[in-house]
DNA sequence: CGATTCCGATGACATATGTCACCGGCCCCC
DNA sequence: GGGGGCCGGTGACATATGTCATCGGAATCG
């Protein structure tokens, strides 16, 4: 019997998925939780074979709950869906050591596939997603534009950002700049949607 | 027997749904559609007694779906579901003619019982949305303000919505700013993104 | 070692954006 | 007819944003 945790914060797809992998006889649901830090805790208390994480999660999303699943129950698989495949996030995903990633256009009886291969510790990786990510331009921006883009994204004034990473003004406007450069856009929110778009914040 | 007609662009969340509904005794699930255009084919093939739309679909949204299938199978009732249950958004659904609206916060179980209620001409709408919706601020905005905001959410500059809108772009910067004194933002992106969060655009 | 390259950083400068006061025209309604 | 609101518009002004030249330090490479 596989032991599985299911963390999505969509009661509707949450309910439909658990309810249908209870149907498979191999496969048992021992928690389900709406948030990321919830699902951390569930892991460490059920100590499932697998733990099946929906990416977009406020306010812990998938692969920061799988980066502290990992930590501190290193026996346990994690799997990531994902509504919007951004190709990068892949990578990132990977880094964290995540064993499976399936984009949500897949069915649940083939997430039940996916999640017996990664109960027997094979990697399982959705073919699509993976010709994106490799066909992907990888990340063109420093570490510090893309500090500047995420909070762009928050929609802070430049002021705030320079505040927020303790910068000057003059140094955030650069970052953004550049970034913008990069991305081709004609201002630091087009920007940061681009980055967005593409999965490097 | 009540039949059905769902349609949502996620695989996963539709499959799902699907084969939950399956199970109950009384509704059979006769077509399911990716988009909005073919639910509205589907609907007209199939003349089910309920249509089941995502809102959030691409290119066609679900109300826009509800409406199309509303003018030309008027029997047939439609059921919104959306993610996001923007409180402005449910006005615009009620003025297109649907019959019940859930969000996806709802058990697919719960949503067996709505599509048992709507079959049978009786209206549903979330409590809670409805309570959102009649606590909901009336949008404050003027169409010329709702204009600017809508261009600025597409990153455009003011020149660029001045020049779509065929106004000057002073004339422009004082709509925007209007808004922004009306909703309490510091920037125009900003109050882009509330009167999209309230439903107003 | 020196040259080169890249990142982080700064300030000066030009442009874009937001604020304010104000105007005339139109329409609706008391 | 006289308000009042929305619309389109102007100009002046303050501030925010984006561009550029430039610098120091760390890493890389010949």
């Amino acid at each position: 019997m596989i032991r599985i945790v299911v963390a999505d914060d969509e009661e509707m797809i949450r309910t439909a998925i658990v309810s249908l992998l209870a149907m498979e006889d191999d496969l048992e649901v021992v928690a389900q939780a709406d948030n990321g830090s919830d699902a951390v805790s569930l892991v460490r208390q059920h100590q499932p074979e697998v733990v099946l994480l929906d990416l977009e999660m406020p306010p812990t999303d998938g692969i920061e709950a799988a980066t502290q699943v990992l930590s501190s129950v290193p026996d346990t698989r994690a799997v990531l869906m994902t509504r919007h495949a951004r190709p990068g996030v892949l990578r990132r995903a990977m880094a964290a050591g995540i064993t499976g990633f399936v984009p949500k256009s897949t069915s649940v009886s083939r997430l039940a596939e996916v999640l017996r291969d990664v109960a027997a510790s094979r990697r399982y990786v959705d073919p699509e997603l993976a010709a994106q990510a490799l066909n992907a331009d990888a990340c063109p921006l420093t570490d510090r534009e893309l500090d500047a883009l995420r909070l762009t994204r928050t929609h802070a004034s430049v002021q705030q950002i320079a505040e927020t990473l303790h910068l000057a003004e003059g140094t955030v406007r650069n970052y953004l700049s550049s970034a913008m450069a990069k991305t081709q856009s004609e201002s630091r929110h087009a920007a940061a949607e681009v980055a967005w778009q593409q999965g490097w914040i």
